[in-house]
DNA sequence: GTTCCGATTATCT
DNA sequence: GATAATCGGAACT
């Protein structure tokens, strides 16, 4: 139950929690039980970057950018899914850290369920929570109750865990078009669990 | 006021 | 590989 204290978040900057995130477990104690799984990959979205939400200015979605360092972001994309970030940098400035997908360590049947997955199609653990959208939903994350909560008192938190690769690739980052050529994508070599690549 | 388009995913061909 | 599903900002008129 140790999680990352909040110094953590307000000494780092928002590319080396990117990289410092990976191998860590974000956890959910929810009502109908824990969900859990290694943070795999991430990516950051840094102030005067041009594909972060925080780049024009505050809006009713992107207030919990500006919050303080360990605050969640969540925010619906596509009208359908939903994102989690970390916020990162000072208050008062929107940086965050988005966790694309999860290596699935506790709680797999009931993120099964919450998946809907048919046992007859299952895509197994690999797809569980391969992908930002994948995750919100297999962690049970809900934009009414998690966005704006703290990752060091609320029920979704993050602590250190095994380092399941310590070899880090870095790319560009996925589904962007704005400041696409930033190499601000991070994921663990050869880990089965990574949206893409 | 209206149109366009995304930090996606499942389900086709 | 292509596309539908679906909605709130942002960028127009």
């Amino acid at each position: 139950m140790t999680s990352l204290p909040q110094h953590v978040y307000e000494t780092h900057d928002t590319l080396t929690l990117a990289r410092l995130l990976l191998g860590c477990e974000l956890v959910h104690h929810s009502p109908e039980g824990v969900t859990a799984g290694i943070i795999v990959e991430t990516e950051a979205y840094l102030w005067g970057d041009p594909a972060c939400h925080a780049y024009r200015k505050k809006t009713v979605r992107n207030a919990a950018m500006f919050g303080p360092p360990g605050t969640l972001y969540v925010y619906q994309i596509y009208g359908m899914y939903h994102c989690l970030n970390v916020v990162t940098g000072p208050e008062g400035v929107g940086e965050a850290v988005l966790i694309r997908a999860l290596e699935p360590t506790e709680g797999v049947a009931l993120m099964g369920l919450r998946r809907g997955l048919d046992p007859t199609t299952k895509p197994g653990l690999r797809g569980l929570c391969s992908g930002p959208g994948k995750l919100v939903i297999a962690l049970g994350i809900d934009r009414q109750l998690h966005n704006f909560s703290s990752l060091t008192t609320g029920p979704v938190s993050i602590r250190p865990s095994r380092p399941t690769n310590s070899d880090i690739i870095t790319t560009t980052r996925i589904g962007i078009t704005q400041g696409a050529d930033l190499p601000y994508r991070f994921y663990f070599r050869g880990n089965g669990f990574v949206s893409k690549g």
